[in-house]
RNA sequence: GGGGAGAUUCCAGAGCGGUCAAAUGGGACGGACUGUAAAUCCGUUGCUUCGGCUUCGCAGGUUCGAAUCCUGCUCUCCCCA
């Protein structure tokens, strides 16, 4: 193994915690390695972004990786840092998800590099041909309830009260790693620190398991601290909600935007976590960019965006922005041609305003709420605050409570760009 | 089963029967300063055709007038058994 995955993660700060001797495994051989996700969205989120990476960086130390779409899992439902029994999805839904989780994956991973190659499992495959005696007699029966009310995802819900099915999470997962353990050679399973207690009754249901059929083969876990905020916040959060990595639900200049807003406390650590530039480049970096936190915020913005969507969106995201948060005036505006002002903005939320309403509108007011399907401000309550604030503009010009509609010209005759704050822009249409 | 406390605007949490669209804090949003950062400061934070209109768990009632008093209902929490 040219690259030691776990000194990798030890510098990245994607260490939480390890089992013993899961670094000598590592160094050993080359090592099946999995990490599960669950389908209760169509997308991954950002959320989601560290413990994908820790599959990316297994493979790049040349471990085998297997990503695990939690089918089964998924319609029972983890009670790991939840006060609350959770609602079913349906099965629609979760095999919906499950195909745009694939996607995603498919992203980060290679799935045709010869012996370690990326691979995709789906719990359910085994998991709907087991009967629940069969599952009682191969999995109950090896682990006693004390062990798994010990738990603290069990624990923490004894006053509250857990249903028999969450309850029963932990043992599904533990079954997930000892199949994949069995069949396909898996012995570490890797996830999020909040994972450990699910990812142990794996080991232990391996262990114990093995033991049975007089072998002691082992296995092991591994899990990275969850990624917040300076302020202990969940990250991965921006005003509008999760950043998701489908391109459909967090466009690709947003999904840019969001990174190129982090604080800048954090960079070095993101950097390290979210992108697999090597050490040195990220010291070197570092060094050059010590007074510039804006460049290495860039390079970060570029980095991921580039890994999730592709050169292409990554360029137009770049361009938007710059178009956007450079001096844009009303002039330059205008001297965009039409084509290349559409590309810009392909990915600024938009609307569309029938020309007989605007044309019989003057109210700056209406155009804000009502004309624009309140995409803007949900109330002239709220626009009308937001003008005398001074954080509304159309065209980049800033609007007053005294302007009327007609004073702003359409650029090529039909497209308005609406602006309220900063960093929130619309596109206004009008056929 | 018995006893007690409570349900207020995004959250927490004040609120003498009138002057309460409702204190204060947090959050959020906007502005200033910067660097599309943080911190700080300022402003806003129910809707409105700016006359008003609809809010204080739900339904009734008392009153000129109720978030504030009465009755019933629903829910939550605590204590004792």
């Amino acid at each position: 193994m040219e690259i030691n995955l776990v000194e990798e993660l030890r510098w990245r700060g994607m260490l939480h915690d390890m089992t013993p001797e899961t670094e000598t495994q590592f160094t050993k051989e080359m090592t099946g390695v999995y990490v599960g996700f669950d389908p209760t969205a169509s997308s991954l989120h950002i959320g989601n972004l560290a413990t994908i990476m820790l599959l990316v960086q297994a493979q790049r130390a040349g471990h085998k990786p297997f990503a695990l779409v939690g089918g089964a899992t998924g319609m029972v439902g983890d009670p790991s840092g939840k006060s609350a029994e959770r609602s079913f999805l349906d099965e629609d839904t979760l095999r919906k998800n499950q195909e745009g989780i694939r996607k995603q994956l498919a992203q980060f991973l290679d799935f045709d590099c010869g012996e370690n190659a990326a691979e995709l499992v789906n719990n359910y495959d085994w998991f709907k041909e087991i009967g629940f005696l069969q599952f009682l007699r191969e999995a109950g029966k090896f682990l006693t309830v004390n062990y798994m009310m010990a738990k603290d995802s069990v624990k923490n819900r004894l006053e509250t009260g857990i249903s028999f099915t969450e309850f029963s999470y932990q043992l599904l997962q533990g079954y997930d790693f000892y199949h994949l353990h069995k069949s396909r050679n898996v012995k570490v399973q890797m996830g999020g620190s909040d994972q450990w207690g699910n990812i142990t009754t794996g080991t232990e249901l391996i262990r114990r398991k093995n033991q049975d059929s007089g072998s002691d083969e082992k296995a092991y876990a591994l899990t990275c601290p969850l990624v917040t905020k300076a302020d202990g916040k969940k990250f991965g959060k921006s005003e509008s909600g999760n950043v998701w990595l489908d391109a459909e639900m967090t466009t690709p200049y947003e999904f840019y935007q969001f990174w190129l807003n982090v604080e800048d406390t954090e960079i070095g650590r993101l950097l390290r976590v979210f992108t697999v530039l090597n050490k040195d480049t990220i010291e070197g970096y570092e060094t050059e960019f010590a007074n510039n936190p804006n460049a290495l915020k860039r390079i970060l913005a570029e980095e991921v965006t580039r890994t999730v969507h592709g050169q292409e969106a990554l360029a137009k995201a770049i361009k938007a922005s710059q178009i956007l948060f450079g001096k844009a005036t009303t002039q330059t505006l205008e001297e965009l041609d039409e084509r290349t002002l559409l590309s810009v903005l392909k990915d600024v939320p938009q609307t569309e305003i029938t020309q007989a309403n605007f044309e019989e509108t003057s109210d700056i007011l209406e155009l804000l709420t009502s004309l624009t399907k309140n995409l803007i401000f949900k109330s002239k309550s709220e626009a009308r605050r937001q003008i005398k604030g001074g954080g509304v503009r159309i065209n980049k010009e800033k609007v007053t409570e005294k302007h009327q509609i007609q004073d702003f010209k359409l650029l090529h005759k039909k497209y308005l760009l609406a602006q309220n704050g900063k960093k929130k822009y619309y596109l206004l249409k009008i056929l």
